[in-house]
DNA sequence: CGCACTTGCCCTGTTACGTCA
DNA sequence: CCTGACGTAACAGGGCAAGTG
């Protein structure tokens, strides 16, 4: 495929791609290989950082798994809005805005060092004190749950504990497939038998969901905060927080090939229409041998501003970098033939390519 | 300091189960 | 009721990083 044959579009010369914009956010241990960057959603930020991860001390020690998932219907319709992310084919809105590097505005780096001073929006760490207290051992957890609840994700935090505390009342509704899986896991753990799929409810999941969102890794004491919240073993968060980064990255793949399949056509498109535009040219240099008898010219960019300036074949480039190729599929004094292709990683640049008169704005004068 | 070993987590792929049309 | 598609919980295997002796 030919790629970067741009002779002055003015519809499409503005860099109509992107190409590398975003790469260095993306670029992780899970690229594409191909190392393009997609913006396409303007909050999207695979956060895959590979920064410093937390110290592993816990194991998974097994907790009680009697499911708790009491949920009032209405509650449950607000909630569970939180878990259709995906409905977008191009946009993928399920990650943070801001990525956060494991140790920074980590809540377990709160719990370790802060005053309570660092409350960010949603943490599985700010438990209401009537769930966490009963252990003594998440004390600090406990103190973290008098941090100053945030917006919306407060507010459903503090809903969704109506329903999922411990004591709650035998008058709470509560759904039939939590009830189920409650029963099933508990039946599960006495018997240690072989893996049962249960289904998490959906509060389970709009606020395994919600913590997701904060964060999509997970800290030991996040793990079991989460697990003892949820009355779920850590392990089920664990796989839990696994599977919804599958997701997500199986999504994002989609995404991008979907982008890439755009770029495709769009790049073969172009590529089409320059060869009709270069047999124009041609057809114009026999008609019109005048034009011809202008030097040859090479088309220099500047880095700067991609524009390109023109100088004859005997001046200097503006740059190095900047000098175009020689573009090997057309031999010919042609003028035309003097521009040439850009690879994939460099911006795409604006040709002028009747501008052999034009000057450079930015008077480069080598 | 280097090395082997352990531990724990993550990623990837797969399996198996639940749900639904 | 049966069935296939789909979503997803759970698992297996390998890699990696940190801790330890």
């Amino acid at each position: 495929m030919e790629l970067g044959l741009s002779l002055g579009d003015a519809g499409t010369g503005s860099k109509p791609f992107g190409f590398m914009e975003k790469s260095s956010k993306l670029a992780s241990k899970t690229n594409l290989g191909f190392c393009m960057g997609l913006s396409i959603g303007p909050n999207h930020t695979p956060q895959e950082d590979d920064q410093d991860k937390e110290k592993r001390s816990n194991s998974d020690h097994k907790s009680d798994n009697t499911n708790t998932s009491a949920a009032e219907a209405e509650t449950n319709k607000r909630k569970s809005m939180a878990e259709d992310t995906t409905d977008s084919p191009i946009q993928l809105d399920l990650l943070p805005n801001t990525p956060v590097p494991r140790n920074q505005n980590h809540p377990l780096t709160y719990l370790v060092s802060d005053n309570g001073n660092t409350s960010r929006g949603f943490d599985v760490n700010r438990f209401p004190a009537a769930v966490v207290h009963e252990d003594q051992g998440d004390q600090d957890v406990a103190a973290l749950s008098s941090s100053p609840p945030n917006s919306a994700t407060s507010s459903f935090q503090m809903d969704f504990c109506m329903y999922s505390s411990k004591g709650r009342s035998e008058s709470h509704n509560e759904a039939d497939q939590a009830e189920r899986a409650s029963s099933r896991a508990s039946d599960e753990d006495e018997n240690g038998s072989a893996r049962k799929k249960l289904r998490l409810s959906k509060e389970q999941s709009a606020f395994l969901e919600e913590s997701f969102k904060e964060h999509n890794t997970l800290t030991p004491k996040q793990k079991l905060a989460l697990a003892k919240e949820l009355n779920l073993r850590p392990r089920q968060v664990e796989v839990w927080f696994q599977n919804r980064r599958a997701r997500t990255k199986l999504k994002q793949t989609e995404v991008d090939c979907e982008y890439l399949k755009r770029c495709c056509e769009t790049l073969t498109e172009e590529n089409r229409r320059l060869h009709k535009e270069l047999q124009e040219l041609r057809a114009l240099k026999t008609s019109n041998p005048f034009y011809m008898q202008l030097p040859a010219t090479t088309l220099t960019m500047c880095p700067s501003c991609e524009r390109v300036a023109t100088t004859s074949t005997s001046t200097a480039a503006v740059t190095p970098t900047a000098t175009t190729t020689t573009n090997n599929q057309n031999s010919t004094a042609d003028p035309t033939s003097k521009t040439t292709g850009l690879s994939l990683s460099s911006t795409r640049p604006r040709f002028y390519p009747f501008s052999h008169t034009q000057t450079h704005p930015h008077q480069h004068t080598s």
